[in-house]
DNA sequence: TATGAATGAGCGTTCATTCAT
DNA sequence: AATGAATGAACGCTCATTCAT
């Protein structure tokens, strides 16, 4: 068994460490060497540039929070999926703080690599599709426009907690989760 | 008549443009210097480092902010208060892209300049104190959480918009009045 | 009367301050200008060239010390001559501080226009040749080899003193005058 | 057999050789690398900045002459310190011949580096209480000022024969040891 | 004569990437 | 698989010099 994805997997963590903490463009590759206690000249055996890199981390995140998600995504009732998906996305957050945080300060970026656009499209287009029928069986007008809304409201906490860790976000989910299903 | 005011201001604009849709690091001042047909010396005359240009141009985006924010600050209702604010984002937002979507892309960076960051808090703070007063003239039991909430979405509804300018912002927006003031 | 002179003059002044203080590299022209409260495109109209700058102003010294040590060339008596040479040198570099300064930071430049260089050597050769007499004179078996030494050892006072003015010079000479006269 | 260590003394070298000729401030870093037969991007695997260059030069240089001087210091007669201290500076100077006259050229300067500057002032204020002693020992009515006097003598010396090779220091430097040991 | 906006070459430095070992 | 020396392009920035006014 070889050490090779020990590795891989410690460079990866790494530099997602730091591309959180410190912006992708701001990390050199030398600094996520050095903190992986691994040589510069390595790096470029497992990822064939930084970017391509930035792309492996983020599509392992994504892979994980598809996984996270798949457990409530059965729920029968609608306003149980709601509270279900309120409080999921708060603990992945809390969970995955670092790649949520990289995914948001590379979303807006207009160079970001077409699969990475691709693949957040799809996710919040396949979400969309799963509220705007949830909001359908409860009777809404614009089940989809709710379903948006629904999910720009989230949104809106992640990226009010991701920017400061103080924010009561569990608090604020409660209440959210209270105003659809009371 | 000097043609500084026109140059500056061309800076500032190209700057802008640039920084929001590239981010700030990964644009450098040649290309600045070079999209708005200057010499790459000559953007020192105007901003002593690529650092001071970017707090410029946010300086100036706040002081729009501000002065978009000025004419629903009277409001008198609670409700009133409440649909004018989302609608004035909502305005703002459209008006001000280029800005609103510069200052999302920095405000999760570590970096960025102190007072960068204390500008924001203090809006965000002022404006939540503002609206906690709203929430509880309504009778929320937690007007404090609610106010932080209610900003929160608006937020999420933003950032959907920067992402997509094809999200029907104004929908969503009227749906999130509903909610509060029906 | 135009006010050029005036303003050559004061931009020279500035310029030897300047470049004594911050050696000739380190001292921007924009500084020059500044600091003699003039525009940054009239230096050009006074010297094409910030080493033409550099130049004149080394000429200007030259000249200064010229006729500083006119003077005491007539002494008669050698020993009056030594006496007389160490004096004025003492008092010609305390006068002359920056100037003074300025040349002993260029000296040992390779670069130093080929015309400072004759300038320095012919002063020093002229000299040594005056001291050579004074020192034939009084008897000495090598009287250009001690004239050689005694400019240098009054050159060595002079560094001292730029060094650290703090330096007793005086003191020191008095001590070196009565080592060639008592 | 790493190469590592000969390329670092040839930049060191190079350096030396190009500060003395040229002055620190005019010789860039490309040129040293050039001359070097080394990438410019190399030069900061071994010099974290061009200044650190410059220290790690004169160190260097301070370390060589430490040692030079050891030698002599044991010497019992006041009389044979003089003149082995004139015998071991010219030495020094016709071996170290560049880093003396880097020394030179910087020691002027007001920037430079303050350790650079402590540095000096210790060798020269240890030297001078060594000859302060001896000369006090030769019964001289001012040892301190003697000693000062007699070590600025030396550097008059040193200061014409960096200035130029053909000066006889040699010659220069018995006269002067002749007139101290008579 | 005088200004200061404007240029462009060059500086010190960083860093993604390559390559010999 | 692993190193780290080496490269070269690009960056932010400075500054001597020019030029329109």
């Amino acid at each position: 068994m070889p050490k090779t994805n020990n590795q891989k997997e410690r460079i990866i963590k790494t530099a997602l460490k730091l591309f959180a903490r410190n912006g992708y463009a701001a990390t050199p590759i030398s600094q996520i060497a050095a903190t992986a206690k691994v040589s510069q000249g390595l790096m470029y055996n497992f990822f064939e540039s930084k970017e391509k890199l930035l792309i492996e981390i983020m599509k392992m995140g994504f892979r994980d929070i598809y996984a996270s998600m798949v457990a409530y995504e059965k729920q029968t009732s609608p306003q149980e999926a709601i509270a279900q998906h309120i409080k999921a996305t708060i603990r992945i957050v809390q969970q995955h703080h670092d790649i949520w945080k990289l995914l948001h300060t590379i979303r807006l970026q207009e160079k970001v690599a077409t699969t990475m656009k691709k693949h957040y499209r799809d996710t919040v287009a396949a979400t969309t599709r799963v509220f705007a029928r949830a909001f359908k069986a409860l009777g809404h007008a614009q089940p989809e426009a709710e379903a948006l809304l629904f999910l720009a409201q989230i949104d809106g906490l992640v990226v009010l907690y991701l920017q400061d860790p103080q924010t009561p976000i569990e608090e604020l989910g409660d209440l959210l989760t209270k105003r659809y299903t009371k």
